[in-house]
DNA sequence: GCAGAAAGTGAAAATCGTTTCACCCTGCCC
DNA sequence: GGGCAGGGTGAAACGATTTTCACTTTCTGC
């Protein structure tokens, strides 16, 4: 249950639902001030900081229109039923991993029966899609340019011999995942490529997570 | 009816469309641009331009995020339809094909994307699952127990080269197919594995269709 | 070859929108 | 009377986004 709500707050995250039925998107700051009367975008960020902290609306830091309804039925958009959509990321840097998930070069439906994990199944949000960008697990049957179906993983998650999707500068492949000697062992399936080897934390190479699947068009 | 769009413009429109589906919000230009690969913000503002004179996109002057799909925003609650379920088929022999659809194992969601074929998209009701049988294409990367996307097509209608799933008795595989004098070939892509060659007809040999995509959890 | 359309670069200018800073007011509780 | 939470004012700093400017490239039809 989420805590209550001052009579003010109250009215903002009325006016927040309102506005987003009408409008089809979150009102600025300045909007829900001019509906309610209050002067400085200042007394709105307070108010709304306090329904961010009580639960009820989410904000992504200084964006635009950054603010969202928590309660998902209240999105127009909010999709009925079916599969989950999954990004594709593409042109990706091990230097910038945030920014994975915020531009995603498109999205495809995914049956979830695809996403599992060795423990049983993973959570759709913490899945996306992506290409690999070389050849150095043909010997697995994965080929470069396949979609890898990714489970967002820290790589202290991993166990020894998952594959993994990870990031080596810009270029983003797969391989085999290996802890030793405290270093984090990538080999591929191929013999042409370099087995590499990182200490946790170099930033020329971030682990996105685990692959669970692959698709390919032919 | 409204104008054409140039290639270039296609892609602006299916990027904010995929956008908006997956994030409930219309992109910026800058993050269009990225998923484009378009540097200048000023390139994605032309094309924008574009779409917004040829009744695809709306503007709201100067506001962040100010762009608009013009069908959602006419239609707001039209039925977003989702992506087709394909069966998944089994246990099957070449004497019966017809009961491919008839007896599926399960079915999964595929996003259409993944149905594409050389010249266009196929139709998904015309589409269905099947598991490779057999390790005979692990040199074209599928390998037993993929799930192979396949488009039901008559034998008539392949073009030399295509991968197939064909049935041999009980067997259900893929193989690259070629027609010549007067016969059916299928090559595996791996040597242990023989090359089959039949005649139109033949009761033992059913070709089911070309496949179009592979799927496969690790 | 030249004109025009489509697409793009790079950078600057103009706006929009969020966040922060300093300070005020009211009701309430101890 | 002090302290604190809830609500506000105004202004300034910042960052995100859009818009405009000047110039380039590629392709296509006349």
């Amino acid at each position: 249950m989420r805590a209550r709500l001052t009579e003010r707050q109250n009215q903002v995250y009325e006016y927040v639902r309102t506005y987003v039925r009408e409008h089809r998107r979150t009102p600025t700051l300045k909007e829900i001030g001019d509906g309610l009367a209050i002067r400085s975008t200042n007394g709105v960020h307070k108010l709304v900081s306090a329904l961010v902290q009580k639960g009820y609306l989410r904000r992504r830091p200084n964006e635009a229109r950054g603010l969202a309804l928590v309660d998902v039925d209240e999105d127009p958009y909010a999709p009925s039923e079916g599969p989950p959509i999954l990004p594709l990321i593409s042109r990706t840097r091990s230097d910038e991993p945030d920014r994975l998930r915020r531009r995603p070069n498109g999205a495809l439906y995914v049956d979830e029966r695809l996403l599992r994990k060795p423990g049983g199944a993973a959570d759709a949000d913490d899945c996306l899609l992506a290409r690999a960008g070389d050849d150095g697990m043909v010997g697995d049957g994965i080929r470069k340019g396949d979609l890898l179906v990714v489970e967002e993983t820290d790589w202290k998650d991993l166990a020894n011999g998952e594959t993994v999707a990870v990031l080596f500068g810009e270029a983003l492949v797969a391989r085999r995942y290996d802890f030793a000697n405290g270093r984090l062992h990538f080999r591929p399936a191929d013999r042409t490529y370099a087995e590499e080897v990182y200490p946790p934390g170099d930033p020329a190479c971030h682990v996105i997570g685990r692959v669970l699947a692959i698709m390919r068009t032919l």
